[in-house]
RNA sequence: GGGCGGAUAGCUCAGCUGGAAGAGCACCGGCCUUACAAGCCGGGGGUCACAGGUUCGAGCCCUGUUCCGCCCA
């Protein structure tokens, strides 16, 4: 029999075991195969990112999701893929450029994006190795790439039958503007924060004569392009202004005064400034009222020709700054007030985003929405933890129209042409040779799609579509969506409504929404705040099991899990717990002829049979336990089986009947074998590499613990008598330690234990076991019985029934005893008096479940007759002190 | 402003349908007991944020308050 080192050391295996499980294709997903599907996409990582914790968590959860079910024997697909990341990527590379001193107009559009390929090519692989170093089982032979050749395809299809349908249109729109990365964003790319701001009171002179009228701004500059004052018809202070015209500071331009019931009449003074190019709700005042709109921002953020000779080409912030001070001169700047206020950054570069009037493309998002909705709502889509429809509900009630063009150059171009002639816009699946009017003049959009529209295929168009292909057939839908909750509506919303109206079904039965690793602060981990724990290193440090045993471990199904390293280490110690009690288990099967399998034909022991009881229970919990997404509670429970169970008391018990030859050796064996192979499968799907590493060494069949079946709970294998009368001599075990420790008894020290019970069944069951309680409690003698006289020096402890006396003549510490059975009458007595006032309370008695009162009757009559026992015992000791 | 989380041991957090308050780390005492000192044995430590309510019974359900965090406007 092999045997192992005296320490797990992880970077020494799990190269080989990821080689090999390729090797094998294990991870293959077969659809020509029979057998139930069960598939999961991952969430497509940046093509040129590296892995953070967020990445080894969220993937750690869905390792564990496909291993246990192709465990399970279901036909299992783990698609894996990057997505293009079109503005992030773009400013890297642009970024890269700057380096180099030139950029991306300096090299056009063809070269860019040739450089951005050569950029992916340079570091796409490292994610996909790094997923393979955590140990995921995704099938890498389906590699998918959002910007690839079908899924391209995938996007054209669906942008085309969606402009076809209506749902897809160009206009012109307020957007949110990003001035550093030249782009429009959607809504929620606009991270709102409460800043610091001011409230700047500005008066507007009345071109008829007889006074002014104060607006109140947190951006004085967009006044360069106000095209009216706002009031509310009904506000009684500007009943004076109806009908008037105005005349705007700086630019002098007439602009009218109108009336809309928008204007919140508490709000600064109730005369709201219009600049319908720079504010959505200004555009929405400026179309009821048919204003025209002035842009006066270039796309940089600095001001344009719009703004006047004085400002043009000047900063956003400057002009700002130089008008304050203008109109401060003037006399028209009448108060400036602070105000905390919410102002929208850009969430890849954080820059302040401008609300920019332009010409985009939009997704009709309502009806959209509305099968979305329903498909939640009738469960054919789940989504846990529950808490979460409520969000999603919210969101999808109130969805707005999905701005999806992007001003950049890397990502899908969008597939419409405009004819240098007449105008006319195709949108078409091929590149069209003319336009309808027969001009060939044809100039493709220059503006890419959100890489969120990309995404929100990934379900089906990484399985082939718009082919029909058997992959599709057999994996769409997939069984489960597994991620973080922060993209919940970017992108989980999104393939809902896309999935729904491409395919008529839902991409996913089962969203799965995890939890986001957070720092000591509870803030999210970000690279510029430089607060990052990174799981290369921990794995690199730790390895990799202990690092998905701990993700594991920390997956609540709450909100925030603030991971720190301490908890690696200790998972990592439990790596190595396992790692000896295998040893231990190679190191006593040196002469055993049979293998992993349970041999009914042995004599078991009651040890024996306790183990196996115990270990079928935590079958039936860690199987629970995913079934219900509780990943934290299927690793604390085969953890506690293994550590606390397998190690603290079944391996100490075994030790006895090993050292012996016998029949009892052989049961030992064979349950030892048993027992440890069937827990590294219950591990397998949380510690890939070390439950392979030692199942390979075992006496088993099958070429890899990767598809050995999952241990599955069977009815017939729990023995609650065995684990009754096991938790007895337990006890006894327990108490002789408590003893010996409380006393200070050195563990060299040669005790005898005798034990008084009136119960044939406990003296029974104490002789019948009496090896293990003297390996295990390290004693050389042991008697039990009802004629047990308590000896004259002795430390005592009072067990349900038994009196436990441990003979200490010569050795006795009288005081130590003292008060030791003191401490322990003290905790009696608190339980006592809880329970004994509960059962005299009437109502209790009378309202509460007939076995709830029983349970509690029982508990509180061996306490009192422990505490009686006690006393008597304290009674001794007292007398012997004095 | 609307919504959603959270507050439990010194720290980080579990605690499911209401019925004896748990883990890891840290701490204290004793041990190199032949699988494991990355270990073993024993031990201490909690007004479950606060105030009410429902209930025979509340960490858990309801109402309100305070603080922390997130999302949306």
């Amino acid at each position: 029999m092999i045997q192992l080192e005296k320490k797990y050391d992880p970077r020494a295996v799990e190269d080989h075991w990821t080689k090999f499980w390729d090797e094998k294709h294990l991870s293959r997903g077969d659809e020509t195969r029979p057998g139930e599907p069960y598939s999961i996409v991952i969430p497509p990582p940046n093509v040129t990112g590296s892995l953070h914790i967020g990445h080894a968590f969220n993937n750690t959860l869905q390792d564990i999701l496909i291993r246990w079910r192709r465990m399970q024997g279901r036909n299992t697909l783990w698609q894996p893929g990057t997505d293009h990341a079109g503005i992030a990527t773009q400013n890297v590379v642009e970024r890269q450029l700057k380096g180099e001193g030139t950029d991306r107009q300096t090299l056009g559009r063809e070269k860019f994006i040739e450089r951005v390929w050569r950029w992916r090519e340079e570091s796409g692989g490292q994610i996909v190795h790094q997923l393979r170093k955590l140990g995921c089982s995704l099938d890498w032979e389906r590699d998918r790439f959002t910007m690839d050749e079908g899924l391209s395809r995938a996007v054209r299809e669906v942008f085309v039958t969606l402009y076809e349908e209506g749902l897809i249109y160009k206009g012109d729109y307020i957007i949110n503007w990003c001035p550093r990365c030249h782009t429009a964003l959607s809504d929620l790319e606009v991270e709102h924060e409460e800043t610091q701001g001011h409230l700047y009171h500005i008066q507007y002179a009345i071109a008829e004569g007889g006074g002014t009228v104060t607006i109140a701004t947190t951006r004085p500059e967009t006044l360069l392009g106000d095209t009216a004052v706002a009031i509310n018809p009904g506000d009684e202070r500007h009943r004076n202004l109806h009908g008037k015209t105005l005349v705007l500071p700086v630019l002098r331009r007439e602009i009218p005064v109108i009336e809309d019931d928008y204007v919140d009449t508490a709000f600064g003074t109730g005369a709201l400034k219009v600049t319908p190019a720079h504010d959505p709700n200004d555009f929405e005042i400026g179309r009821r009222h048919g204003l025209p709109s002035i842009n006066v921002l270039n796309p940089d953020g600095t001001l344009n020709e719009n703004a006047g000779p004085n400002y043009q080409g000047m900063d956003r912030f400057e002009c700002r700054k130089k008008l304050v001070q203008v109109l401060t001169d003037s006399g028209q700047l009448t108060r400036i007030e602070e105000l905390t206020h919410s102002v929208g950054h850009c969430y890849r570069c954080r820059t302040v985003v401008e609300p920019y009037l332009s010409k985009q493309w939009f997704v009709r998002a309502k009806p959209l929405a509305a099968p979305a909705i329903d498909a939640v709502k009738s469960g054919a889509i789940q989504i846990v933890p529950k808490f979460w429809e409520k969000t999603y509900f919210e969101w999808m009630e109130n969805i707005r129209d999905w701005c999806i063009s992007r001003q950049i150059w890397w990502g899908h171009q969008i597939p419409a042409w405009t004819c240098g002639d007449c105008g006319a816009l195709t949108v078409a699946r091929e590149t069209p040779a003319a336009c309808v009017c027969g001009s060939t003049a044809l100039v493709q959009e220059t503006d890419v799609l959100d890489t969120w529209f990309s995404s929100a295929l990934w379900p089906f168009s990484t399985l082939g579509w718009p082919d029909q292909t058997a992959s599709l057939k057999k994996y769409y839908p997939t069984s489960v969506l597994c991620t973080g909750f922060d993209i919940l509506f970017f992108w989980v919303a999104r393939m809902a409504m896309i999935g729904l109206k491409v395919m008529g079904q839902p991409p996913f039965h089962v969203v799965y929404l995890h939890a986001l690793i957070r720092d000591a602060e509870g803030q999210k981990m970000s690279k510029t705040k430089g607060n990052v724990i990174d799981p290369l290193v921990m794995m690199e440090r730790y390895g990799t099991d202990a690092l998905r045993f701990t993700l594991a471990a920390f997956a609540a199904q709450g909100r925030d899990i603030k991971l720190a390293e301490d908890r690696i280490e200790g998972y990592r110690n439990f790596c190595n717990k396992l790692w000896n009690a295998s040893r231990f288990v190679f190191m006593n099967l040196g002469d055993y002829p049979g293998t992993c399998d349970l041999d009914p034909s042995l004599e078991h022991s009651n040890a024996d049979r306790w183990i196996l009881s115990r270990l079928n229970t935590t079958c039936k919990e860690v199987h629970d336990s995913l079934e219900s997404f509780n990943f934290n509670e299927a690793a604390s429970s085969v953890y506690k089986f293994v550590w606390n169970e397998y190690c603290d008391w079944y391996i100490e018990m075994c030790k006895g009947p090993l050292a012996a030859e016998g029949g009892g050796k052989r049961a030992a064996q064979n349950v030892l074998a048993y027992a440890l192979e069937a827990s590294l499968r219950l591990l397998h799907p949380f510690m890939p590499f070390i439950t392979e590493e030692i199942w390979q060494k075992l006496p088993v069949a099958g070429e890899s613990i990767m598809v050995a079946p999952f241990p599955e709970f069977d009815a017939s294998g729990h023995a609650p008598e065995v684990e009754f009368s096991m938790g007895l001599v337990m006890d006894v075990i327990a108490g002789v330690r408590n003893i010996r420790g409380e006393m200070n008894l050195s563990p060299g020290l040669t005790l005898s234990v005798m034990v008084k019970t009136d119960n044939p069944w406990q003296e029974r069951t104490l002789k019948g076991h009496v090896n293990y309680i003297k390996e295990l409690a390290r004693i050389a003698s042991f008697s039990a019985g009802p004629d047990i006289v308590k000896p004259e020096v002795a430390a005592s402890s009072a067990l349900d029934g038994m009196d436990l006396f441990v003979p200490l003549e010569g050795l006795m510490d009288f005081a130590e005893e003292k008060n030791r059975i003191e401490k322990e009458l003290k905790k009696m007595e608190k339980d006592s008096i809880v329970l004994s006032s509960k059962l005299s309370n009437q109502n209790f008695v009378q309202k509460a479940p007939p076995e709830v009162i029983e349970k509690d009757r029982q508990r509180l009559l061996a306490i009192s007759e422990k505490q009686a026992r006690l006393k008597d015992h304290l009674k001794t000791i007292e007398q012997a002190i004095r």
